[in-house]
DNA sequence: CCTTCTTATGAGCAAAATTCATGATTATGT
DNA sequence: ACATAATCATGAATTTTGCTCATAAGAAGG
């Protein structure tokens, strides 16, 4: 059914640089014959001449011609297509789809992203919040190649990693009673508002890890999608919250929100990444993870300093 | 060197429309096996996969996604470009590349190539009116491929077939003198300025075959290059001309101009076309030349009614 | 659980591509 | 002008490639 093949773009191409089959079959490391028995194969398979043969010359008949330009447009997307497949192979080039549980995990990720983007240029980043079975779920069906979560689940197939700690605390306003306290016990909360993100209360710790235990509830629940308008209702005394204790100092400049400790000891969380245990060996994929551990580690530094 | 063909990106095709390598198979008339293997080698050159096996599903990789986006790009084209070589070969295509040495062939073919052109609708045609080399020469160097000439020049490799006769007479003003003589003697032509086409004297007929013979040169000689133009010069009693009888009729209604024979016998020409012996196949070339004397033979019954 | 449908794989074979050797033709240089 | 070198064409031999067949292995569906 397919006559024209790529090679004979090629030689098209060839001796039309080089001005002879003989040349032409030099660069590509074929005999004269060769072409010669090619080309003559392609003109009765299609019926019409590709050159007119004068002498010891060969000249572009009309379709020539016209193949001639088809071989100068088609030629370079191979070889262009080629490379491309070549840089997927040596993991230079890929789009990696990360997939994001939590919040907070959210504002991590914009802080590894730059970094990131900027060493692998080639390398897009895909982020998606929503999956139909939920994040290991979406790994597994590869509709994301990373995922960014609050709650591993160690699975065959599947890696996962912690790549940042940090501490979960209420936070409250200025005029709040318990701003100076320095733990705040479950009991304290049954009177207060307290504002959460809009997900279910079993991916809260604040009530699996502390409300719920204690049997308390909060005056009411309030939700909000935002972490900046969730400060601003704290900031004017309009509920308290549940949050990441970096990133309530990181806020604290521009509101006037206080961590307090939740329980004596504190809620201590991690934030892992999960890839597919098939996916460890591309390179792109580990210099995120690299590049996610050697934040870890510098950040635990700087903790421990203080 | 090469790795990529075109088969890869058929495969690829008919894989993703179908959803399978068996169905994928069938449509292109090959085995299964055939496809795995192939699709194998590529995966095995390029380093990458193209699909993730699962089960009894072909999933495309990212590499494949980009593979298959190539695939619907260039496979059209390559079918595209059978296509065209298909009809190059049936003669259905190409350009018609048409000499011209002589200005009333000009005239002549203007009335021939509006229905040429609507038969044909697949060829382009091209004028050319310069050559290096003369016609004859433009003909054997491929520059054109159909001279239109009154000079035949019989050779091997070349055809020519007078397709136009006339009369070439003298062009005089409504005041001149010999406007309804019966002929001209080129004595009577002594004190005339004389308008012609600006082309060397040898190829003016009037000179050859009227006034060198008989050893006389006109008061003077104008050169000027449009028909238009030359007619109304002679109108209006600026000079004569020596132009085809059936160009002065034509533009009676127009310019005042008559129309007087040059000499007794009168001088008789015809335009012929030549092409290459070799394109004597070619369809849309045959049939310029069947359409050109098929309006001979109409044009000889019309001048025989009169 | 068995059947059916899928892809993968290895061996053998057929076909296609390539090379080799050579001939014919035409520029080129002396 | 003639020998020389360079070109493309061609047929046969050879190598390589591609394809099919037979079959295995795995997964989906009744």
């Amino acid at each position: 059914m397919a006559i024209l093949e790529r090679i004979h773009l090629e030689i098209l191409r060839a001796v039309d640089r080089h001005g002879s089959l003989t040349a032409a079959a030099d660069t590509l490391h074929l005999t004269q014959s060769a072409l010669s028995h090619s080309i003559r194969k392609l003109e009765d398979q299609l019926g019409v001449a590709v050159w007119r043969r004068e002498g010891r010359g060969l000249h572009p008949t009309q379709a020539g011609e016209y193949l001639l330009a088809v071989a100068n447009r088609l030629t370079p997307q191979f070889a262009h297509a080629e490379e491309r497949l070549r840089q997927f192979a040596q993991g230079e080039r890929g789009t990696l789809r990360i997939g994001m549980e939590c919040h907070p995990c959210y504002q991590w990720l914009l802080k590894i992203a730059a970094p990131y983007l900027a060493a692998w240029p080639e390398v897009d980043l895909d982020v998606i919040q929503k999956f139909q079975f939920g994040g290991i779920g979406a790994l597994f069906g590869h509709e994301i190649d990373l995922l960014v979560t609050p709650d591993p689940l160690y699975r065959t197939g599947l890696l996962f990693e912690p790549v940042f700690d940090y501490e979960q605390v209420l936070v409250v306003g200025p005029g709040h009673p318990l701003r100076d306290s320095s733990h705040v016990q479950p009991e304290q909360l049954a009177g207060e508002i307290l504002i959460t993100y809009p997900v279910t209360i079993d991916r809260l710790d604040i009530y699996t890890r502390f409300l719920t235990p204690a049997g308390i509830s909060p005056k009411r629940h309030k939700l909000i999608e935002t972490t900046d308008i969730m400060l601003q209702m704290v900031a004017s005394g309009r509920g308290v919250a549940a949050l990441p204790r970096w990133i309530v100092e990181e806020y604290a400049g521009q509101f006037a929100v206080f961590p307090v400790r939740l329980g004596a000891e504190g809620i201590d969380k991690q934030i892992f990444l999960g890839i597919r245990e098939a996916d460890a060996d591309i390179d792109y994929l580990r210099a995120f993870l690299a590049l996610a551990r050697a934040r870890r580690d510098s950040t635990e530094q700087r903790q421990q300093e203080r």
